[in-house]
RNA sequence: GCGCCCGUAGCUCAAUUGGAUAGAGCACCGGCCUUCUAAGCCGGUGGUUGCAGGUUCAAGCCCUGCCGGGCGCGCCA
């Protein structure tokens, strides 16, 4: 089992902290924050004083003169009010550069205790082409399912389609009215249906705007909407193969999206798989008392629970949620049923011990009623439940983005955008003109690619942000392309220097850059600790910024390809190696593919 | 009315959940290509962190009250 730089330091510090009779649990190391003054700080010196009532100045000094004795500790020193800055030996530092080189995962450790995670993510609807809204999710949940497991959990990806609701009514009662002749209508029929769907993904994409509007428009429509709905739902013969044929189309479609978005799923289950769920579970929470029929409605009411003394969290923030409604008083079984369905379901089959849902900010109050209602009827059975909401994306005006025409921009339409416009900053730049044409667009693929999703992640999770293509796409700065630009220019200066020797070695680390880097790469289990305590891949994406300029700097510093001694050209081509692997699995954690050349 | 999110450089955004001098990128100014991809590197200009109090060795971050913006709040998902 390997550990990590920062916890090995962390130990070593502990040892320290022990010989100098303070708390070992006190132990603060990181980074420095810094450069100049040294590669760590150990910043408990401020934190022990108010415990033990002396001048944090008093205990630096101690803890300098405990941590002398760590071998591998140079350059000790104090500054400010007791901050403890110090540098690692080079000896000790190649040792730990050619462990990282040695090992494939560049010698970062699993947790000790994997946890088994369900991340529900995607969420695209049946008939609905996939927009905007589901590029977050999408690619939001895709790094983190990625993140985790690399971190050694068992990650589960479930894309849980939109695929049985009032929607599926509507375009039932579409179709009812435009084709009325076809088979489905007929109530008496129960069998031998066609195989073959009566409807495109075009058709579908067209019918549900107008069966939408239609059935906002006039009352009747909805009420006959409602009606197929919950016939559909109680397994009305001519619906469900209708309702299959409508699931085919569309997920040929949103499989095509996902694919070309490079985001893919373990599980592809919906919210009609736990259809037969539904009935007993709401019989069941009737039966048990916590849901009621009101006005025809099936709900849970969240009335502030008298105290039986175990909840004593704040008395004041237990305010009274809405209720939430599981069947409407014409009989649909609504999302939210679905929802408690799908979690007792998750956990029979499953059990896994947390469910992360990536799903709009806007449905924080119905995923805070879910849960609490899954508590209260004990289906979580332990696992953990979080909503990982994300803000909208916005256009230049602020306003959640719109096409010209008005309308919600369609994700394959966004996709193109950015492939375009990738293509033409590669004409500008003029790159890989000698390449030929099926790789060229691959790469405008890739940097389009690369471009929206590293703006996308690198913006705070839980805030809008406005979506810039031109911004996005830039080649310059803290962009998608810039990252692929630097890792292609390692995996170059490889291929031109012969690769790296077999027996090259981490020797002597001569240059502040080289260390520098090197310690950066090492402290790379932290920041995804971090990204995962915070569900942040923005703390990630800062990190492969960081990164890719201190590769940069060291590019420009340190003439790699040039270097005459053989000993110690093959230990920076290593460095190179080394750094190429780490970029190249940041990018990976963050869901982007990074092109041979460009 | 209640609840959630946001307010940081001219613009777009960060800030290791309370640590040192609030950082990047665009834009602007000045350097660096006969040398591994200049999509780069090095340096510079730019700030009362919406406002006012409070908590402490230390506040962009925590507490209180305002101001401004976005979103949500029983039969849509």
């Amino acid at each position: 089992m390997t550990t990590s730089l920062l916890a090995t330091l962390r130990h070593a510090l502990r040892g320290a902290f022990e010989t100098a009779g303070f708390d070992p649990e006190t132990v603060i190391v990181e980074t420095s924050r810094r450069p100049e003054l040294g590669q760590f700080q150990c910043n408990s010196a401020m934190q022990l004083a108010k415990t033990h009532r002396t001048k944090p100045r008093d205990i630096a000094e101690r803890l300098v003169a405990a941590l002398g004795a760590v071998p591998f500790i140079t350059d000790l020193a104090i500054a400010g009010p007791g901050f403890v800055n110090f540098n690692l030996t080079d000896e000790f530092l190649a040792v730990r550069a050619n462990d990282m080189a040695g090992d494939a995962r560049l010698g970062f450790p699993k947790v000790e205790a994997p946890a088994k995670v369900v991340i529900d993510y995607g969420g695209p609807n049946v008939a609905k082409p996939m927009h905007v809204g589901h590029l977050r999710a999408s690619i939001i949940g895709e790094a983190l399912k990625r993140i985790m497991r690399f971190r050694g959990h068992d990650v589960v990806g479930d894309v849980h389609l939109g695929d049985w609701g009032l929607p599926i009514g509507m375009l039932i009662h579409e179709l009812s009215l435009r084709q009325p002749g076809l088979p489905y209508f007929d109530a008496a029929k129960t069998e031998g249906f066609p195989e073959e769907s009566p409807v495109t993904i075009d058709d579908l994409e067209e019918m549900y705007p107008a069966a939408v509007s239609r059935c906002r428009e006039n009352d009747d429509d909805m009420q006959a909407a409602r009606r197929k709905t919950a016939e559909l739902q109680n397994g009305r013969p001519g619906y469900i193969a209708l309702w299959r044929h409508f699931m085919q189309t569309s997920r040929a479609s949103q499989a095509g999206d996902f694919d070309r978005l490079g985001v893919s799923f373990d599980l592809w289950r919906g919210e009609s798989d736990v259809a037969d769920l539904v009935q007993p579970l709401v019989r069941d929470l009737q039966a048990r008392g916590i849901a009621e029929v009101d006005q025809g409605a099936i709900l849970i009411r969240f009335k502030p629970a008298e105290d039986d003394g175990s909840e004593e969290e704040g008395e004041g923030d237990e305010e009274e949620l809405t209720p939430l409604i599981l069947v409407t008083s014409d009989g649909t079984v609504t999302y939210a049923a679905t929802d408690l369905a799908t979690i007792q379901d998750r956990v029979a089959r499953l059990s896994p011990d947390l469910s992360l849902y990536v799903v709009d900010s806007r449905q924080g109050l119905h995923f805070r009623q879910v849960f609490e209602a899954a508590q209260r009827a004990g289906l979580n059975d332990g696992m953990g439940m979080e909503h990982i909401g994300f803000g909208t994306v916005n256009g230049p005006d602020g306003k959640p983005l719109k096409t010209r025409s008005g309308g919600v921009p369609r994700l394959g339409d966004l996709l193109d955008q950015a492939n375009e416009e990738a293509g033409k900053r590669l004409a500008e730049h003029r790159l890989g003109l000698e390449f030929g044409e099926a790789e060229r667009a691959d790469i405008a693929h890739k940097v389009g690619l690369a471009a929206i999703k590293f703006a996308d992640l690198n913006h705070q999770r839980t805030a809008n942000y406005a979506f810039d293509l031109a911004n996005f796409t830039r080649f310059e700065g803290k962009t998608g392309p810039y990252l692929l630009y630097t890792v292609v220019r390692l995996n170059s200066v490889l291929a031109k220097g012969g690769g790296v020797p077999a027996d090259a070695r981490f020797t002597a680390f001569s240059t502040q850059v080289e260390r520098d880097l090197l310690i950066r790469i090492a402290t790379l289990p932290e920041v995804l600790k971090r990204v995962e305590e915070r569900r942040a891949p923005n703390v990630l994406c800062d990190f492969a910024y960081d990164l890719a300029q201190q590769i940069n700097a060291f590019y420009h510093e340190v003439p790699v390809n040039q270097e005459p001694d053989p000993g110690r050209r093959a230990h920076l081509t290593l460095l190179v190696d080394v750094s190429a692997r780490a970029l190249t699995l940041v990018l990976e954690l963050l869901g982007i593919e990074v092109p041979a050349r460009m």
